[in-house]
DNA sequence: GGAAATCGTTACTTTTTTGTCAAGATTGCA
DNA sequence: TGCAATCTTGACAAAAAAGTAACGATTTCC
């Protein structure tokens, strides 16, 4: 269970563009240099970011991009979900080993458990939205452990 | 986010094996078969389980593969650790793009959130022992639903 | 002891994911 | 108008993950 680059980097460059000030916006070399990657690398991301109707560029001199609506309006759930490719809606589609469909088809114990933990990350996620995101670590460290649900999920587990 | 080819079939596998009856055991090729996957590939994935402390191995006629300890005394969030190979414990080692280290290293507003979703993940997985995913999907589904603070979470977001 | 069945291990191939490049299109400005 | 800055797009290359193959080791049974 883990973050794809796409995500993790898709996600960073959204960022980015909710810290800016109004009117300001960020260019494809701007965003590389900030976040450690390649130029081209920072184009084919924000294609995908463009193409979902996060952000807004603009060509020419002057151009760059922004975000395409208010960031406190914007759920990570959203972002994650387009940068996975909508991963878990056909789970019993993509691990189908040397046949066309997956063995258990029909009466599955492990399905039930990995659709369950898509949702539990997908309520959380969607309780955070991209302003929540910028500022430092600890402020949002302290916005994520307080948020309805996820605290008392945590503290379960404490013994 | 999303579960790789390991976690699913390796946790499969393992389900296979916590529904045996006492003294019984299973060998590549039943486990390919039941699995929909070929002979070599289970057999790397029982060599990871194997060692990983999960199963015991017998070589020879009549030999096989048996959970090494109760299914009720393994949690799947130890499982799926082995088979992720620990990914989140060196996150921000990963993603560094063309750099050495991630760039936010030091104050990061994903970090948190990053991390705390794999707490949550882990918290969830950390519930659930082998035995309880067998038996039919319905079952499974009822026990997952039930768990103390999964229930909750996933409460929070019905409007 | 030898044959058959079974697991163990490593190297290799294929597929998927990531990342790069190059050529094109749009805009602003002088 | 023409140049420079910028995004757009599709093809390509590199890296990682997944899957396969081959050969070796152990055990049982005769
Ligand atoms: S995961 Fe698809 S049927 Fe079990
Ligand atoms: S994810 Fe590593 S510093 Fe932000």
């Amino acid at each position: 269970m883990k973050i794809s680059a796409q995500e993790e980097y898709g996600l960073r460059c959204l960022v980015q563009l909710a810290s800016l000030n109004e009117g300001e916006s960020v260019t494809l070399p701007q965003m590389a240099e900030r976040e450690g990657i390649s130029t081209a690398n920072a184009g084919k991301l924000m294609w995908l970011l463009n193409k979902a109707g996060f952000v807004q560029s603009t060509r020419g001199t002057k151009g760059g991009y922004l975000l395409a609506r208010p960031a406190n309006e914007i759920r990570l759930s959203e972002i994650i979900k387009v940068l996975d490719e909508d991963v878990i809606d056909n789970h019993c589609g993509s691990y189908t080993g040397v046949l066309d469909i997956c063995v258990h088809k029909g009466d599955c114990g492990i399905r039930p458990v990995l659709v369950g933990l898509h949702e539990i990350v997908e309520n959380a996620l969607s309780q955070i939205t991209l302003a929540q995101l910028v500022g430092g670590e600890r402020k949002v460290d302290a916005m994520f452990h307080s948020i309805q649900g996820i605290h008392r999920t945590l503290e379960a587990n404490r013994v």
